[in-house]
RNA sequence: GCCCCGGUGGCGCAACGGAAGCGCAGUCGAUUUGUAAUCGACAGGUUAGGGGUUCGACUCCCCUCUGGGGCUCCA
C-alpha cells in the first residue's frame, strides 16, 4: 500500500537557531503592523516555518498585494525604531484579559495544560501570548520581505473559519535574503510544468480531464528510457516482471480490505454485466494473485514480484500539480514475500538496488526515516519487532544516518522512506520500503515450510521512484530540463550549414544512430544561427555543425550545450567521446 | 472540498462597458548562411462553457468547468 508521497519541506535544511528566533520576532513585528492597519484582526498563530514565518489574521477582506507592501513598510520602521523584546510571565487571568478581544488567543489559552507557565512578548505597544525565544532587539533583522497571502484554516481544520495567512521570510543579511529569493526564482525557473510545455515532453487537457497526463514524443522517449533501465535493473537484481490489469472485481478490494479503508480515493464502480469492478488504486491484490496461483514452497521464496504499475487514485481537486500529484500514476511497485530468515537480507537488497537506482539519476543526497508501530496497528507485535530490527539492522549495516519516526508506520507494518535531495536542495521522498502484515493474512498466504507445515510469508512492498510520474517531474526540475546524455530524447542535432550539406548531415546521422544514439537533423532552410538556438533552447546536449570543412574531412564541429564549440573531430572520436560520457551515466 | 487570484489564436501577453491587438510558434516566398534569433507576406480567436444586466459585455452579476497559490511547520 504505497502513497507516491508528497514534497517533504520539512527536511530541507536545519533550521538554524538564529533564524528561527528571528524570523519568529519578524511575524511579531508584521502582526504589529497588520493590527496598526487592520485594528479589527484578530490574530491566529505566528511561527516560524523551515524557510521564514507566516501569520494568519481573520480580517473582513483578504489581504492584497498593496496592503503587503504597506505591512512591509511598517514592518521596516519597527526594525528601524530597535524596539526591545521583552518576555513576562503572566497568569492565565491576566492573559485571558489582556487577549480579550482576541477569541483566536482565548481559544489558544484555553487550550493549554493548566502547569504550562503563559508567557507573552512585548516590543513598542505589541503584545503577543508567545513562549518564545525571540531575538533581543527588533533592530537585529537586518533583511525582510513577505512573499505571499493564502487561505488557511484555523488549526488547519477546515470545519474551522478560514483566515488570511501572509507568508514572509528574514534573514541575517540583505545577501542572505537575495540568495534565498534567487533560489526561489531558481526553482521557478525550472518549473517543470514550464518546461515540460517548451521541451515537448508532455501535457495535460481540460478534454482529457484533472490530474491525467499525455506524453509527447519526447516526453515518452525519456519515460521508455528510463523504463527500459528500471526493468533492465530489476532483472539483474533477481526480480521478476509481472503485468496486471487496470480493473478488478469488488470482491477483489474486499478482501483486500481496499473498499473499507480506502474507498474515499477510489473510483466510483464500473459495471460489467451486473458485477462490480474497480480501477485499481494499487497493485499489490494483483501480484498477491500471483503469489496464490499455486502452493508455493519454502525453497522458491524469496518471490519478487516487480510491475510498472498504472493506478488512479482520486486526489481533491485542490491538490493536483502537474506531474507531482496526479490521478493516474505508474508505481514502479513491487511486492517481496519472503520467509523470516531472509527478511534482513531482502531489505539490504532493496536498499543496494535504491542506491545503484537514485545515484545513476544524478542523487547523491539523502535523508531516511525508519517508522515504527502506530497506536492502531494490526499484526503480531512480535512480527512488528522482527520487521522493525530487521530494517534496523540493514540500514546500521550499510553505516546509513537514519532518522526514528516512533509510531509513524502504517497500520499494516513498519517502514523505510527515503528522501532525495535535489539540485535546489529541496526533499522529495521516493522511496519506501514497507513491511505488510494485513493482505497475507486477508488472502491467507503461506508457503509450505521445511518441516512440512504451512507459514505465513513475510510480505515487503516497496518502490523505488514512487511514481514513474512524479519522479519525471522532480528529474526535469533537478536537471532544469537539460537531461544527462543517457536519459536526453534527442542526444545530437546535425545542423548543416546550406542546404548542399544535408545530404552530408544525414550521413553523420545514420552513422550516429548505427551507433545507438538519438539524433536529428535540422534540415531547415535556416540560418545556423537560429538552429544553434533552437537547439540550446531544446537543452540538446550535442549539436554537430557541418560545411564544407566538415564533409572534406568526414568530421563534425562538436558544439556542447554547456560546453560550448569543442572544435572538429572525425566521427569516431566523437562517438568515443560519447560513449564514454554514457559509461559515466 | 474550502479561501483568494486567474482562464483572450498552439504558447506568452494587451484591450475604460463603445471596431479583439502584439510577440513567439505556424504556412508561403526570398535568402544558402561558420557557433544563441535573416527578411517579407499570409493565415490563425463564437474572448473556457452556460445564463443574466445593458442600446451595447473580453470587461459587470450568477452558475459550471478548469489553472495557480495555499489550507499538516502550531502560544
Amino acid at each position: 500500500m504505497l502513497d507516491h508521497g508528497t514534497l517533504d519541506t520539512g527536511h530541507v535544511n536545519p533550521v538554524d537557531a538564529l533564524r528561527h528566533r528571528m524570523r519568529h520576532s519578524a511575524a511579531h513585528i508584521m502582526a504589529d503592523a497588520v493590527l496598526k492597519l487592520f485594528p479589527e484582526a484578530k490574530m491566529g498563530i505566528g511561527p516560524p516555518i523551515h524557510d521564514g514565518f507566516y501569520y494568519d489574521f481573520d480580517v473582513s477582506r483578504p489581504f492584497t498585494p498593496e496592503d503587503l507592501e504597506r505591512i512591509e513598510e511598517l514592518m521596516n520602521e519597527t526594525i528601524s525604531a530597535s524596539h526591545s523584546f521583552l518576555r513576562e510571565e503572566i497568569s492565565r487571568e491576566d492573559a485571558k484579559e489582556l487577549f480579550a478581544g482576541q477569541p483566536y488567543k482565548l481559544e489558544i489559552i484555553d487550550g493549554l495544560a493548566d502547569e504550562e507557565t503563559l508567557t507573552i512578548y512585548r516590543h513598542s505597544d505589541f503584545v503577543d501570548l508567545c513562549q518564545g525565544p525571540h531575538i533581543d532587539n527588533s533592530g537585529d533583522i537586518p533583511a525582510v520581505k513577505l512573499l505571499s497571502v493564502a487561505g488557511a484554516y484555523w488549526r488547519g481544520d477546515e470545519r474551522r473559519p478560514m483566515l488570511q495567512r501572509i507568508y514572509g521570510t528574514a534573514f541575517e543579511s540583505t545577501e542572505a535574503l537575495a540568495d534565498h529569493l534567487a533560489r526561489l526564482e531558481e526553482a521557478e525557473r525550472r518549473d517543470h510544468r514550464v518546461l515540460g510545455r517548451q521541451l515537448g515532453l508532455f501535457s495535460i487537457h481540460d478534454e482529457i480531464g484533472p490530474g491525467l497526463i499525455v506524453w509527447h514524443p519526447k516526453g515518452g522517449r525519456v519515460r521508455t528510457i528510463i523504463e527500459d533501465y528500471w526493468r533492465d535493473l530489476h532483472y539483474r537484481r533477481g526480480y521478476d516482471i509481472l503485468y496486471s490489469p487496470h480493473i478488478g472485481r469488488a470482491q477483489l478490494w474486499e478482501t483486500s480490505g481496499h473498499l473499507d479503508f480506502y474507498r474515499e480515493n477510489m473510483y466510483a464502480p464500473i459495471d460489467v454485466d451486473d458485477q462490480e469492478y474497480f480501477l485499481k488504486p494499487m497493485n499489490c491484490p494483483f501480484h498477491i494473485m500471483v503469489y496464490r496461483s499455486s502452493l508455493r514452497s519454502y525453497r522458491e521464496l524469496p518471490l519478487r514480484y516487480a510491475e510498472l504499475g498504472t493506478v488512479y487514485r482520486y486526489e481533491r481537486s485542490g491538490v493536483l500539480h502537474g506531474l507531482m500529484r496526479v490521478r493516474g500514476f505508474t508505481q514502479d511497485d513491487a511486492h517481496i514475500f519472503c520467509r523470516p530468515d531472509q527478511v534482513v537480507s531482502e531489505v539490504d537488497g532493496v536498499l543496494d538496488l535504491t542506491f545503484e537506482l537514485l545515484k545513476d539519476f544524478g542523487f547523491t543526497d539523502y535523508s531516511i526515516s525508519l517508522s515504527t508501530r502506530p497506536e492502531k496497528a494490526v499484526g503480531d507485535p512480535e512480527l512488528w519487532d522482527h520487521a522493525t530490527a530487521s530494517l534496523r539492522q540493514a540500514l546500521e549495516g550499510r553505516n546509513l544516518s537514519f532518522d526514528m519516526d516512533e509510531g509513524g508506520g502504517a497500520f499494516y507494518g513498519p517502514k523505510i522512506d527515503i528522501h532525495i535531495t535535489d539540485a535546489l536542495g529541496r526533499s522529495w521522498q521516493c522511496t519506501t520500503v514497507q513491511f505488510d502484515f494485513n493482505l497475507p493474512e486477508r488472502f491467507d498466504l503461506v508457503y509450505q515450510d521445511s518441516e512440512g507445515g504451512r507459514s505465513r510469508p513475510y510480505m515487503v512492498h516497496r518502490a523505488i521512484l514512487g511514481s514513474v510520474e512524479r519522479f519525471m517531474g522532480i528529474l526535469i526540475e533537478h536537471y532544469a530540463g537539460a537531461f544527462p546524455l543517457w536519459l536526453a530524447p534527442v542526444q545530437a542535432v546535425v545542423i548543416p550549414i546550406a542546404d548542399r550539406h544535408i545530404e552530408y548531415a544525414e550521413v553523420v546521422k545514420t552513422g550516429l544512430a548505427e551507433a545507438g544514439f538519438r539524433v536529428e537533423v535540422d534540415g531547415r532552410s535556416e540560418r545556423m544561427n537560429l538552429k544553434i538556438r533552437n537547439a540550446q533552447m531544446q537543452k540538446v546536449p550535442y549539436m554537430l555543425v557541418v560545411g564544407d570543412r566538415e564533409q572534406e574531412d568526414s568530421a563534425v564541429s562538436v558544439r556542447h550545450r554547456e560546453e560550448g564549440d569543442l572544435g572538429g573531430m572525425a566521427l569516431e572520436a566523437l562517438v568515443e567521446r560519447l560513449n564514454g560520457e554514457l559509461a559515466r551515466k
